[in-house]
RNA sequence: GGGCGUUUAGCUCAGCGGUAGAGCGUCGCUUUUACAUAGCGAUGGUCGCAGGUUCGAUCCCUGUAGCGCCCA
């Protein structure tokens, strides 16, 4: 073994952390094989899916504690001896990325129009090869034991070819049609967005009351809308039939003011009556409502229900732009309504408020403010729109029951409908488990209310939808029906459709309609395409939603539906798919979570993972999130610049409670000078608190540099001059420290063995040896049972509590006198390190990896009965820890727990007296407290600076300072060199005020009567236990108090 | 509007039916050859507010206020 010596004084992560990855990536240790049958895989195999990134930007801190967390399981697990894989892999983010790219042609003053598809996309392309390039650099700096060979992209060849399998076996079996529906359309990229793509914003808005004339002259209603530029498409107005006034309306119709459009007034439970004629007043559209309701049925979704409900015709107003338009479905445009058309709906909501005030018919106007959903990539409000989209029929038991059927069964709220439970048994069900438990609630309420699944997307970037269509009569479309026939059924799938309805229609039923029709062809590969295309068919451009391709993720990162097609892939998909727990924040369950269930069951029959974890989220110092737009996300590479990646994770686990989401405050490092700071900080447009775009040095204030903010909104520009500031955080100082503390701990217990005098013997283990060991036995099992339970910080706390407190503060003070003599505890203190550092490497890497072979080596012959640690080349593949029950000595821990109080207590008068630690006093202590220091063999005297130690002389001697400890009196001699009487006064005076104000609560407990009867009669004991102590403590402090006035 | 979480020391957060904990910060003492990225000690909280249940409530229940997130 090695010389410590050559250990710096302190851990230098910068200098360690590449030679050590370096170690790793040639030993090969984190790629699993292919080949099954190794002797060694004992245990059940381990894998986690890595939630791909989106390759739209490079990682945060948000991203790291993901990730720290992940790696924590996945090399717990590879130590535990499981074939152990975890898949890496990138997002291809589709409407996201897209976004940025043609954000950035925006600034070049292109747009996406001015390229081909082909070329547009290799734009793309290039973008996302740099995002990938950077995401797989983060995850390495980190020390991410992913399996990188295996690293997927979710446009890759493997995923597209999964993505094309899905697709055709889903809609071979009817679960992807073609629906006219309102959608979520964002007007500015000019796509649809599906329902979690939209974000709600408290919007303060107006009512407007517009008077429509009846069309019989006989008066007129006024309706309440927040939207008047929709009127333009109106086709009907509603009433409540609870109205009062429906009656006499009954049958009537009303003229439509601009458009002169004579449309029914209709009856429906939906329309709100105001509270004057008994709507519900705790509504508050109640008080805003005329109880007559404008119906639009193109332009919102409950009109489109009502319009369903009474046949009402839905008549589209705008352009895919959202400007007023008469080239999408609106025929009876008046000479008067000309004027609107290719108005924005902005303008369009001014002037058709003008135009009913300018004629009279615009009754009142009151501020309104309401939530309105915003695409949450453009952040327009978005529109309703009526238009053809691809649907995925979720809502079939086959995928929104069988994903309910998977839950735990006691994590089921309720119980699951009939129906669900109609369904017969499947591989997986009831296998899915959450943890923390509660958000089970979320999967289970987002399935019950689950509408069918919007997944195209009017995108370039992403998944084409793999269906060639041709519209027609169907007589004219039944033409073709022979060549589509000739097609592999397995490879070809057709269906045919009416477009008066969308209604499916059977192939042998269209050469007998003569209406308008659709035939959809879906194709598994592009094999046949040029036979369809030659027909005349056209593939459909749009490409599928990003979460199409992320849903598949655990199969087609495995190389599902074919393995042998991919180079080292065999049997991977039978190991490693269920995979045991997957790591993601709160709000990917409805996102994705859902979808990898229903998907994973659909296609494999089970489950794609057995647990879900979920964490908290990282916000900034001002309790934000971490966003792209406020460039407020932290380069993890920034917290391993300042501060090392085992700091970064360390803390990062420290803080992954299950309770709440955390705050982290963020500093500058100014790059001119290599100093932390806080920045300026502004409000933005939005509210938001950002670092303002340029920060002055504060040490040298003509220098200058940008902030994220600044660099994220393009606000300013990194250069030479005004480079890009770094972020750090003081809140990883500790993560820092105690990696140091570790470095530093092994550097001292190596060089003791080093050092051990060359006939040290055998001796018996000390009370201090049989308590390090109880605590190894013990930090050890908290440990497992934390990462059982997916509570890590707890994994941190149990680290730091044996590593820092237990072994440093305490072990090592306590050998040190006798370490180089006694070849047991040189044993014990080898062992123990070498424990903590496998159960410290999850958490830790790299510094463990780094003091790996001196700890091996310290061990090399030296061992301790019941402490199982097989050698290792790797830390990274060392076997965890196995520590005997029998080696967990609560007596031990007991009796060390009074040592450690007794030298607590002399410590404290020492500290209140500023005692030197040089100075060596004496003690007198009664019998008990005697026998304590003798069965702690000299740890007291080391620990408490004791020079000898005696029982209490008859007479007490003078200058003695006392102390109450267990209900009996310590008195220590030679602590000061005069005896400050008043200040030892108001000490013992303090103790006694202290100790009789604790007395007297359990008296008063003791003297309720109820507290007696009702309590457990253990409870009532201990209070009785620890009364008789406090009293006894109190007389002794009272019998040194009354000594020091007489003496 | 529905759901979930949260409010505890100056800060960031644990905890929990039996009279409150950690880390950081602050204040003393200590450069004692593992570590000053350290050691020893101290200071610091009517556990958001109001009711209720209980022998006993920071913890359970109800109400209320603030904050955060998800869903509509």
């Amino acid at each position: 073994m090695q010389p410590t010596t050559e250990l710096p004084k302190a851990y230098q992560p910068a200098e360690v952390e590449p030679v050590i990855r370096a170690r790793w990536e040639a030993a090969g240790c984190f790629h699993v094989r292919t080949e099954v049958g190794d002797a060694a895989e004992g245990e059940t195999p381990f894998s986690i899916f890595i939630p791909p990134p989106n390759v739209t930007a490079a990682l945060h801190l948000g991203h790291a504690f993901n990730n720290a967390l992940q790696d924590l399981l996945t090399r717990y697990h590879r130590m535990r001896g499981c074939a152990t894989l975890w898949m890496p892999g990138t997002d291809h983010a589709g409407i996201a990325t897209q976004s940025v790219v043609e954000k950035r042609l925006h600034l070049q003053g292109k747009r996406r129009t001015d390229f081909t598809r082909a070329e547009f996309i290799a734009k793309v392309q290039e973008w996302k090869d740099e995002y990938e390039a950077t995401i797989l650099a983060q995850l390495t700096a980190m020390g991410c034991s992913c399996d990188f060979d295996r690293t997927r992209f979710t446009m890759d060849e493997p995923c597209a070819t999964a993505v094309r399998q899905a697709f055709f076996q889903l809609f071979a079996d009817g679960l992807i049609y073609r629906g006219k529906r309102l959608v979520h359309w964002d007007p500015v990229t000019e796509t649809a967005l599906a329902d979690d793509e939209v974000e709600m914003e408290e919007v303060d808005g107006h009512f407007w009351y517009l008077q429509y004339p009846l069309s019989d002259g006989s008066g007129h209603v006024t309706v309440a809308t927040t939207r008047p530029e929709t009127m333009l498409g109106d086709t009907a107005v509603g009433i409540n039939p609870k109205d009062p006034r429906a009656a006499a309306l009954r049958g009537k119709c009303v003229r439509l003011p601009i458009v002169g459009r004579i449309i029914p007034i209709i009856e429906d439970e939906y329309v709100v009556m105001p509270a004057s004629l008994g709507g519900d007043p705790s509504d508050a559209k109640s008080q805003f409502a005329t109880g007559f309701l404008k119906v639009t049925p193109a332009h919102d979704q409950n009109d489109w229900d009502i319009g369903l409900r009474h046949g009402l015709a839905a008549i589209n107003v705008m352009a895919p732009n959202g400007t007023i338009s008469q080239s999408h479905g609106w025929t009876d445009v008046s000479e008067e309504a000309r004027a609107f058309v290719g108005l924005t709906r902005e303008e369009a909501r001014k002037q058709i408020a003008a135009w009913f005030k300018k004629n009279g018919l615009l009754e009142d106007v009151k501020p309104y403010r309401h939530s309105v959903g915003h695409s949450y990539r453009s952040h327009v409000p978005v529109e309703p729109y009526l238009s053809d989209q691809w649907y995925v029929r979720v809502t079939d038991d086959r995928l929104r029951g069988s994903a309910l059927r998977t839950m735990a069964k006691d994590q089921v709220e309720g119980t699951l409908t009939a129906e669900v439970l109609a369904a017969p048994a499947m591989e997986g069900d009831g296998g899915l488990r959450f943890f923390p438990a509660r958000y089970a609630k979320n999967f289970q309420i987002w399935h019950e209310q689950l509408r069918d699944w919007c997944i195209s997307r009017q995108l370039w970037w992403g998944h084409q939808i793999p269906v060639w269509s041709m519209h027609g009569t169907g007589a004219t479309l039944a033409k073709h029906l022979g060549v589509l026939a000739s097609l592999a059924s397995s490879r070809a799938s057709v269906r045919a459709s009416r477009i008066s309805d969308g209604a499916n229609l059977p192939l042998s039923a269209l050469a007998a309609t003569h209406e308008e029709c659709a035939v959809f062809v879906c194709l598994l590969d592009d094999a046949d395409a040029s036979t369809v295309e030659s027909l005349g068919f056209r593939r459909d451009p749009d490409v599928l939603d990003t979460w199409f391709s992320s849903a598949l993720w655990p199969l087609s990162t495995l190389g599902w539906p074919d393995a042998s097609r991919w180079e080292d892939m065999g049997g991977l998909l039978d190991r490693f798919n269920p995979s045991s727990v997957l790591c993601t924040a709160r709000e990917i369950i409805t996102l994705w979570v859902s979808r990898m269930v229903m998907f994973n069951r659909y296609f494999l029959k089970r489950l794609p993972f057995k647990h879900v974890f979920i964490h908290a989220m990282i916000q900034d110092g001002h309790g934000q999130k971490m966003s792209k737009s406020l460039g407020n996300g932290v380069d993890p590479r920034d917290i391993i610049h300042s501060h090392g990646s085992d700091a970064m994770r360390f803390t990062l686990v420290s803080i992954a409670t299950d309770t709440q989401d955390v705050r982290l405050s963020v500093d500058m490092v100014d790059p001119h000078t290599g100093d932390a700071f806080v920045p300026k900080w502004i409000t933005n447009s939005s509210g938001h608190m950002v670092a303002d775009a340029i920060q002055t040095s504060p040490k040298m204030p003509g220098k200058r540099m940008v902030s994220g903010y600044g660099a994220a909104t393009g606000v300013a520009t990194p250069s030479v001059d005004e480079p890009l500031a770094r972020n750090t955080s003081t809140r990883f100082d500790g993560g820092r420290n105690f990696a140091n503390k570790v470095w530093n701990a092994t550097r001292f217990a190596l060089s003791n063995i080093a050092l051990a005098s060359p006939d040290s013997t055998q001796q018996p283990q000390t009370l201090a040896d049989r308590w390090m060991l109880a605590r190894l036995a013990t930090a050890t099992r908290e440990i497992d049972t934390a990462i059982g339970e997916y509570e890590f910080h707890r994994v941190s706390d149990a680290l730091y509590a044996l590593i820092w407190r237990d072994f440093c503060d305490w072990y090592l003070e306590c050998v040190k006198p006798t370490i180089r003599q006694n070849r047991t505890q040189q044993e014990i203190l080898a062992t123990t390190l070498n424990a903590a550092v496998r159960l410290l490497h999850p958490v830790c890497p790299f510094v463990t990896e780094t003091l790996w072979a001196s700890v091996e080596g310290a061990r090399e012959g030296r061992g301790v009965d019941g402490v199982h640690l097989a050698p290792s080349e790797l830390a990274a593949t060392a076997a965890w820890p196995r520590i005997d029950a029998s080696l967990a000595d609560a007596k031990a821990i007991a009796e060390f727990g009074r040592v450690q109080a007794l030298v607590d207590a002399i410590r404290k008068v020492r500290g209140e007296r500023q005692v030197s630690p040089k100075r060596k006093v004496n003690l007198f202590a009664s019998a008990s407290v005697i026998a304590l220091i003798n069965a702690a063999s000299g740890v007291v005297e080391t620990l408490a600076g004791l020079a000898a130690v005696a029982s209490i002389p008859a007479t007490r001697p003078t200058g003695t300072v006392a102390i109450p400890f267990e209900g009996s009196e310590i008195l220590l001699d030679g602590l000061v060199d005069a005896l400050d009487v008043g200040a030892e006064r108001a000490r013992l005076e303090k103790t006694i005020a202290e100790r009789s104000k604790l007395a007297s609560g359990m008296r008063g407990k003791l003297e309720n009567q109820g507290y007696l009867a009702k309590a457990p009669a253990e409870v009532v004991a201990e209070t009785r236990l620890k009364l008789a102590e406090l009293d006894a403590d109190i007389r002794a402090a009272e019998g040194a108090l009354a000594a020091l006035l007489l003496g």
